[in-house]
RNA sequence: GUCCCAUUCGUCUAGUGGUCCAGGACACCGCCCUUUCACGGCGGUAACAGGGGUUCGAACCCCCUAUGGGACGCCA
C-alpha cells in the first residue's frame, strides 16, 4: 500500500494546519497497513512556491513528527517529474488523450467562458460546461488556430448518465454527469491543472488509497473518469471532513490562526499539536484524550473517523498542551523545550543589539524585551487611547497593515520597510505616526525596542496574530468596515484599474 | 442557482437496533485542597435538528423537511 498527501505550495511557506491534518491520517492509515507514506508538493504553477517556502512547509511537518517515505520512483516530495520535465510529461499524457477522443483543444477566451457562466447562471442552470457548450463552429476554430490563439486541453465527460464512485467512508457517491464540466486539464502556458497532474502522478507512483479532504468529493468524477481513459487502476478513495472555524465555515485565516508556524511561535510543543489533530474527526477505541504518534498509528483505524466537520478549538488544544507540559516534560525536559522555543543563543543574540542601548541594569532586560518571549500582548482598547487616530482610521491602519504582510514572501526588515513607507505614504502619516499604533500592537506598550525591527524578529506568523488581536482588541472590524476597507485596499494595491 | 456531503451537550467526541430517561473531555459554575494564584480532587448545568415510517423495540435503518458546510476557476 502507498499513500500520499499533496501539498498546496504557498508563497509565505504558511504551511496550513489543515495539510497537517490530512498528512497525519495519511500516516497512520499508511503504518497500520505496514505501507508508505509519501508527501507531493503540487508545483504545477512555479510562482507560488519558491524552493525556499517548499523547505518551510516541510520543516512544520517534520517539527510536529509526521514523519514521511522517499516514494519509488521518487526522490523526495518533487520526484524524477521536478519542474523542467514536468509540462512535457503531462503534456505528453494529454496528448495522448486528444489522440484516443478523449480529450480536446478548446480555444475559447477568458471573456466568453464569464459570458457562458453568467448565462447559465441567469437561467438557472448548474455552472458545468459541457464540451458541447464550449463548441466553435469549425471555420472559427481553424481561423483561431491558424492565427496562433492560446489554447488549452480539456477532457470529454458524458452528457447524461450518472457517475458512481466508492469512498471508504461515506460508501458509494453518485454524481450526474451534467454537473461534470469538461475539465482544463493543460493551461495554455502547457503546465497540467492539479486534475491531469493528480491522476498521472499517482498512477506513476503506484498511489493505491488516496485521503484528502472532503472539498475533492466533487471533482472525485473527472478523476475517475481520467483513469478510465487512461485504462489505469483507480486508487481507493477517502475523504476526510474540514476542519472549521468556531462558525463552522472551512478552516481559514482570516478567522484562525492557521500556519503550524504560528502554534510553534506560541509555544505549543509538537506532540500535543499532533495530538490536538488526531482527536479531530477521530477518537481512540479506548475514548483516551491523550495520545502520542505512536499510539494513534498502532491503534488507527480509518472506520473510526467521524464524519461530521470538527470545528478546531483552540482553547482545548491549549489544555492539552498544559497536559502535555505538566505530565511529559520533566524539569531537564522543559528546560530544552524552554531552549529550543527561544532560549536558545541564536534567537537571544538577535534580541540583544535592541536591548543594549536600552538598558542600564540586566534587570531591564526582561521587562523590556519581554514581548519577544511572549504570545500576544495583554492590551486592550484603551491602550490606544493616546494615538491621535479616529477609531476607524486605526482600524484601517492595522488591517491594511495585515493584507500587506500576508503576501510578503520575504520576511526581512527591508522588505517590511518598503511596506511600511509605501502605506505610510497612503495614509498621508509620517513614519512615527504610523508606526506608533503598530508599536503597541506588536510591543504591548509605548515603550519598548525598535518595532521594525521586532517584526523582522518575531516572524511573519507572530507579527500578524498580534496585529490582528490589536484589531481584535480594539472591536474588530464591521462587516460594512471590511467591505470599504477591502475596496479601498484593491484600489492601493492596483492603482489606475 | 445546481449538485454533493454532513447533523449527539456551547466545543471535541463515545455510541453501529435492546445494557442510553445517552458516557467521557474542554469550557462554565459550585465545593474541597492550599499562605496567594495555578495544579489536583469531588460535584453540577448542558445534547440524539424536526417530522414520518420499518421494528416487539431506534441516537443507531429508510424517507421527507430544516440547518450547516463544500464544489461549480487556465487554484490546489
Amino acid at each position: 500500500m502507498t499513500v500520499r498527501t499533496r501539498i498546496a505550495p504557498s508563497p509565505t511557506g504558511d504551511p496550513h494546519v489543515g495539510t497537517a491534518y490530512i498528512a497525519l491520517f495519511n500516516l497512520c492509515f499508511a503504518r497500520q497497513h505496514g505501507g508508505q507514506f509519501i508527501l507531493r508538493i503540487e508545483d504545477t504553477d512555479r510562482a507560488r512556491s519558491t524552493a525556499e517556502s517548499e523547505q518551510m512547509i516541510l520543516d512544520s511537518l517534520r517539527w510536529l513528527g509526521l514523519e514521511w517515505d522517499e516514494g519509488p520512483d521518487v526522490g523526495g516530495p518533487h520526484g524524477p517529474y521536478r519542474q523542467s520535465e514536468r509540462g512535457t510529461l503531462y503534456a505528453e499524457y494529454a496528448r495522448q488523450l486528444i489522440a484516443s477522443g478523449h480529450a480536446f483543444k478548446c480555444y475559447r477566451t477568458a471573456e466568453e467562458l464569464d459570458e457562458l457562466r453568467e448565462s447559465r447562471k441567469a437561467a438557472g442552470m448548474h455552472l458545468a460546461l459541457k464540451p458541447a457548450d464550449l463548441a466553435l463552429a469549425p471555420d472559427e476554430v481553424k481561423r483561431r488556430e491558424g492565427e496562433g490563439w492560446p489554447y488549452v486541453v480539456r477532457m470529454q465527460v458524458p452528457v447524461d448518465g450518472s457517475c458512481v464512485m466508492d469512498d471508504m467512508l461515506r460508501g458509494p457517491i453518485e454524481v450526474d454527469w451534467a454537473q461534470v464540466d469538461a475539465q482544463i486539464l493543460l493551461k495554455s502556458d502547457g503546465m497540467p491543472t492539479y486534475h491531469l497532474a493528480n491522476v498521472v502522478d499517482d498512477h506513476l507512483m503506484g498511489i493505491t488509497h488516496v485521503l484528502r479532504g472532503e472539498e475533492w468529493i466533487n471533482s472525485a468524477p473527472k478523476h475517475q473518469l481520467l483513469y478510465e481513459y487512461f485504462g489505469w487502476k483507480m486508487p481507493v478513495l477517502c475523504h476526510m471532513p474540514l476542519l472549521r472555524n468556531p462558525d463552522k465555515s472551512k478552516l481559514s485565516k482570516r478567522k484562525n490562526p492557521t500556519s503550524i508556524n504560528y502554534y510553534r511561535r506560541m509555544g505549543f510543543l509538537p506532540q500535543a499539536v499532533t495530538n490536538y489533530l488526531g482527536r479531530m474527526g477521530w477518537s481512540m477505541p479506548d475514548e483516551r484524550e491523550k495520545f502520542s504518534l505512536d499510539e494513534m498509528m498502532t491503534h488507527f483505524d480509518i472506520q473510526r473517523v467521524s464524519l461530521g466537520g470538527p470545528v478546531f478549538d483552540l482553547e482545548k488544544l491549549t489544555w492539552l498542551n498544559g497536559v502535555y507540559i505538566r505530565e511529559e516534560l520533566d524539569d531537564k525536559a522543559f528546560l530544552k523545550a524552554l531552549m529550543d522555543w527561544a532560549f536558545n543563543e541564536a534567537y537571544v543574540s538577535e534580541i540583544l543589539p535592541q536591548v543594549r542601548p536600552r538598558v542600564e541594569t540586566l534587570s531591564d532586560v526582561a521587562p523590556l524585551a519581554g514581548h519577544f518571549f511572549s504570545g500576544l500582548p495583554a492590551i486592550d482598547g484603551g491602550s490606544f487611547d493616546d494615538i491621535r487616530l479616529a477609531r476607524e482610521e486605526l482600524l484601517k491602519l492595522l488591517q491594511f497593515l495585515v493584507w500587506r504582510l500576508e503576501t510578503l514572501a520575504a520576511w526581512h526588515k527591508e522588505a517590511l520597510l518598503v511596506e511600511v513607507k509605501s502605506l505610510a505614504g497612503h495614509f498621508d502619516l509620517k513614519m512615527k505616526a504610523f508606526l506608533a499604533p503598530v508599536f503597541i500592537a506588536i510591543t504591548g506598550s509605548s515603550t519598548s525596542t525598535s518595532v521594525m525591527d521586532a517584526m523582522a524578529i518575531l516572524g511573519s506568523d507572530m507579527t500578524r496574530a498580534r496585529l490582528r488581536h490589536a484589531i481584535d482588541v480594539l472591536g474588530g472590524v464591521s462587516k460594512k468596515q471590511a467591505k470599504r476597507f477591502e475596496k479601498e485596499f484593491r484600489e492601493l494595491e492596483a492603482p489606475g484599474v
